[in-house]
RNA sequence: GCGCCUGUAGCUCAGCGGAUUAGAGCAUCGGCCUCCGGAGCCGAGGGUCGGAGGUUCGAAUCCUCUCAGGCGCGCCA
């Protein structure tokens, strides 16, 4: 749809003897009256040309050759080129995307290029709590997002593995054996708490045995917290397959950063270029010679690399595997960092705008308005596992797109797990397994299902399937929009959209008539919402279920 | 104090590279099961887009100020 408007637009542009030739932009009005697709391009190309915008959108509409397609092109505003396709135009398109043609369905944005998306990342001293599954939503959406439009995508786990958390883990699990076995033993301040820090200490005593009592954490520092480490992380990677999230294809350990000698190299490299200076016996880094408002120390007084030191490494390392677009998906709370990463992009001499951030605001869980009990399992916070059991994978997901991310959201369990319109994702699942339910009934009264949608597609002419084809033909506007802005959440709203506009068509008509032809031509429409709906909730990361 | 985000119907939120009557779901009220799944459908009422200026032929959308809420401003991670 967009595509041919587009080439369209564009040669009569080129017979103009328009140049240069100018972006061509295309939208599906949000007012049925202003046509099934609208450009603006007149406009931007007034001032080129010298010419008021509806002159110039005159001449572009004189010089469009293919006028067969449209019903009507017309001026409109102050300068608006609006299209109206003929039916015949849009039947041809449903029958290209029936017949397995992929370019109807996603639009090229990427072209090849390669993303690199970080997300999730949470420290390796527990399971994955709400906020992580928001982060996990939006970032497994994402990469679905950009794959489908032409990208090549690698998903990241970054591990927080040198620091102070995974010692004071073992340190906690540490504790908590010493107590099992009876042994007074102070549990460290800042420790993990948590039931399933008591898990892990059972689970250690059953598997080496009693070998530890008594036996001070300076001695077993190592082997404990590695213990530790190793099962917190396979923890993780149930909670992510437990989430129904695509696996990552890298995890990056920080400590392996340091290992490789990675942190040093990047730091003596900054040093060299004159971005590092020494105060107070700390080595900072001239973070304000760039966007940031404060330089930022690396190396403390006492010889210690901060965070940010292998922070540096680790962005560098992002840019030196030869990524055009690097995206770190971070909880909003984070958002401080911004300037700090974007001055390390500059210092290594890269673009900036190569980076991109997005936040993830935080998760209100509440139960009936209230905020929701804490975890006992996890001491503070409610995990991803019970989320999930509570209200479903795909619940879970959905819900988590339907918000901007970087907006507040109020995720409420008894209002999600209702089975009702109140949950958004039974309306749009019940779509699919309702068209299942059309087409087991259709085979059963003898009609092939398969071998429709070659032909016969001319009996939709209804205003109602009409206005179901252009839906369906501007999915990948919708997909394009989102890849673009990175914003899964407006394809959640267009699910709905879609969803919402089939139930109206069924319960208006029979797909199954006495009449062949008009019931060949509706399961062909079917099958073409089946395509789209699973195209999209795949996305999403949602399941389309055959029955509910 | 500085910075970032948010403020749109009773509630939760879309829309925010400017266009003609500002959208959805829930809630409220009123209808629809001899008919392919009522986890559904049809209809009604209800906002002038936190406030004030400004730019513009035209602003929820851009700019400035202001009010309210959230978050961030360590040689913490």
């Amino acid at each position: 749809m967009k595509k041919d408007v587009v080439r369209i637009v564009k040669e009569a542009l080129e017979s103009l003897g328009v140049s240069p030739l100018p972006e061509i932009e295309a939208e599906v009005p949000r007012i049925a009256a202003h046509g099934d697709i609208s450009t603006p391009v007149a406009m931007g190309l007034s001032r080129q040309l010298r010419k008021a915008p509806k002159k110039v959108a005159e001449e572009i509409v004189g010089a469009i050759r293919q006028k067969e397609l449209f019903e009507k092109v017309e001026i409109a505003g102050p300068g608006f080129i609006n299209f109206t396709f003929t039916r015949a135009y849009l039947h041809s398109l449903l029958l290209k995307m029936l017949s397995g043609d992929r370019s109807v369905l996603r639009e090229d944005v990427g072209h090849g290029r390669r993303v690199l998306v970080e997300f999730v990342s949470a420290n390796p001293t527990g399971p994955l709590h709400i906020g992580h599954a928001r982060g996990a939503a939006v970032g497994n959406a994402l990469c679905n997002l950009l794959e489908e439009s032409g990208f090549y995508v690698e998903r990241e786990y970054y591990i927080n593995d040198a620091g102070r958390q995974v010692r004071l883990l073992g340190m906690s699990v540490h504790a908590k054996y010493q107590q099992l076995l009876g042994i007074d033993t102070a549990f460290p301040e800042e420790g993990y708490r948590g039931q399933y820090i008591e898990d892990e200490a059972a689970a250690l005593l059953a598997e080496e045995g009693e070998g530890y009592r008594n036996v001070p954490f300076a001695d077993c520092e190592g082997e404990i917290s590695s213990w530790a480490y190793r099962r917190m992380m396979d923890l993780i990677r149930r909670d992510i397959s437990y989430f129904n999230i695509q696996d990552f294809t890298n995890w990056v350990s920080e400590k392996s950063l340091y290992d490789k000698g990675e942190v040093a190299q990047a730091i003596a490299y900054l040093k060299e270029k004159g971005f590092m200076y020494e105060k107070d016996e700390a080595l900072w880094f001239r973070s304000t010679d760039f966007t940031d408002d404060k330089d930022r120390v690396v190396v403390k007084s006492d010889g210690q690399y901060t965070y940010f030191a292998s922070d540096i490494a680790y962005h560098k390392d992002k840019l030196d595997r030869g990524f055009d677009i690097i995206v770190d998906i971070w909880g909003a709370d984070h958002h401080g960092y911004i300037p700090r990463i974007e001055s390390v992009m500059k210092a290594f001499g890269y673009d900036s705008s190569k980076f991109r951030v997005i936040l993830v605001q935080m998760v209100n869980l509440l139960k009936h308005g209230t905020p929701f009990q804490m975890s006992k399992r996890a001491g503070n916070f409610v995990t991803l596992g019970e989320v999930v059991d509570l209200v479903g994978a795909d619940t879970t997901k959905f819900i988590f797109l339907t918000r901007k991310s970087d907006s507040h959201l109020d995720f409420d369990i008894d209002v999600v797990t209702a089975q009702s319109s109140e949950n958004p994702v039974y309306y749009v699942q019940y779509a699919n397994a309702r068209i299942n339910s059309i087409f087991a009934n259709a085979r059963e009264k003898g009609i092939d299902i398969d071998g429709v949608g070659e032909t016969g597609i001319a009996a939709l002419q209804n205003e109602e399937e009409i206005a179901l084809i252009k839906r369906l033909l501007s999915w990948p506007i919708v997909l394009e929009g989102a890849a673009r802005s990175y914003e899964p959440h407006r394809i959640t709203f267009y699910l709905q959209e879609l969803a919402g506009a089939f139930h109206s068509y069924y319960h208006k008509y029979k797909v199954i008539t006495d009449d062949r032809e008009t019931t060949a031509a509706r399961l062909s429409l079917c099958r073409a919402m089946k395509i789209v709906l699973g195209d999209a909730l795949t996305i999403l990361g949602v399941t389309a279920p055959e029955k509910m």
